[in-house]
DNA sequence: AACAGTCTCAACCGCCTCGAG
DNA sequence: TCTCGAGGCGGTTGAGACTGT
């Protein structure tokens, strides 16, 4: 009992999509609306499967569909929510309003994957790669003295080489691209945008920051994640993608720990117990605690920039969708907006910040 | 100028999910 | 409860553009 395959059909076309054939369906959808994919085709005169159409239309012609490069919150946000939850590029284009998971998708593949993986971070695990392997996977009973040696070590390893930011394959974003605007523009007249994209930008220090938080934001969301499915063992160290003081500091008690217990202050106040950890930004401090503090006073209120329990994740403006309760990324992307709004760090093209960024 | 290698991303493929009947 | 089909999803492909020699 094969189910009758979607797209077969005689003298179906395939292949790139002609602008006639992008106004023809742009037309029947404006005026008849989405939905009933599978006789769109016959209706808008297409010789098109409607599965095809759909993509077509949600991929590329839908309206509201944003276009060009991707900013450098955007990245940051791809990066912590699929350390969260992988391949999820349906999730993850939830949370950035007027994306599509297919260009996220792609996205990632062909720009964060690499990055990532320069940097020395498995892009699957989000740890750091096997050679340098993380002290987080080693069982409870090993020494955790040996833990923060190695975490040393493997930040150490980052900070060299490749690993500096002003070596990685900067962000290409926030070049002034015009972005792709008409439906009928196709693939053909592409060049010399792509040509422009390879011309690599460097990132902005938001973007600086935001590469040190995603690193770190990662490793907490696996410590969130993992206490919600009850699997985070107690007095596990973080991952040595955390910095030294980090990692040690962070001896969570995860049998107590709820991080999205109901009682948010029972929450905050714990974390802010255990989390008294400071970050260093180019001689400015950064208190997690206080993060946690204008975390929980925000907490039920509408904010822009930090992202509450059962609130509106907030990105670059724009609302998307609700945020699940289950998901730890709302806060993590708070503590990433905290950590901008609160930074004066200004990027310098010429300086090193192997030096300066003291994570 | 020509060629080969690399990169990008739109589009396709096949499986999965979910709701209607 | 079961079946069916539309739509959703993630992985993969391949054409076209770019880069290096």
């Amino acid at each position: 009992m094969s189910r009758k395959p979607c797209c077969v059909g005689e003298g179906l076309k395939k292949g790139a999509w002609t602008a006639e054939e992008d106004k023809k369906l742009i037309s029947y959808i404006y005026d008849h609306g989405e939905g009933g994919w599978r006789d769109i085709p016959q209706k808008a005169g297409l010789k098109r499967c409607g599965k095809s159409c759909r993509l077509r239309w949600a991929n590329y012609l839908k309206p509201d569909i944003k276009r060009g490069e991707f900013s450098d919150e955007e990245e940051q946000i791809i990066i912590m929510l699929h350390a969260s939850r992988g391949n999820k590029w349906s999730v993850i284009a939830r949370h950035l309003p007027k994306r599509t998971d297919n260009e996220i998708k792609n996205y990632w593949n062909t720009h964060l994957k690499k990055r990532l993986t320069d940097q020395g971070i498995d892009p699957v695990t989000h740890k750091p790669l096997a050679s340098n392997p993380s002290p987080a996977t080693l069982k409870p009973s090993d020494d955790s003295q040996d833990d923060s040696s190695k975490s040393r070590n493997s930040e150490e390893k980052l900070r060299s080489g490749s690993t500096s930011p002003t070596s990685l394959p900067p962000s290409s974003s926030s070049s002034n691209l015009p972005e792709r605007s008409s439906s009928d523009e196709t693939q053909k007249n592409d060049g010399s945008l792509r040509s422009k994209k390879r011309c690599f930008k460097r990132s902005s220090s938001t973007s600086k920051v935001l590469n040190k938080v995603a690193t770190r934001a990662s490793s907490i969301g696996d410590v969130l994640a993992a206490s919600m499915e009850g699997t985070f063992i107690s007095s596990t160290t973080l991952s040595p993608s955390l910095n030294d003081d980090f990692s040690e500091t962070c001896q969570f008690q995860m049998d107590e720990f709820d991080p999205f217990s109901e009682s948010s202050e029972h929450t905050t106040g714990h974390m802010k117990e255990d989390l008294s950890i400071n970050f260093y930004l180019n001689n400015s401090e950064y208190d997690f605690s206080q993060f946690l503090e204008e975390f929980s006073t925000n907490e039920g209120e509408e904010t822009e920039n930090i992202g509450g329990f059962n609130q509106d994740l907030v990105m670059s403006g724009v609302s998307s969708t609700s945020v699940d309760e289950d998901n730890p990324i709302p806060n993590i992307t708070g503590w990433s907006s905290y950590l901008v709004d609160h930074s004066d760090f200004v990027y310098d093209t010429n300086q090193d910040y192997d030096e300066d960024f003291r994570f």
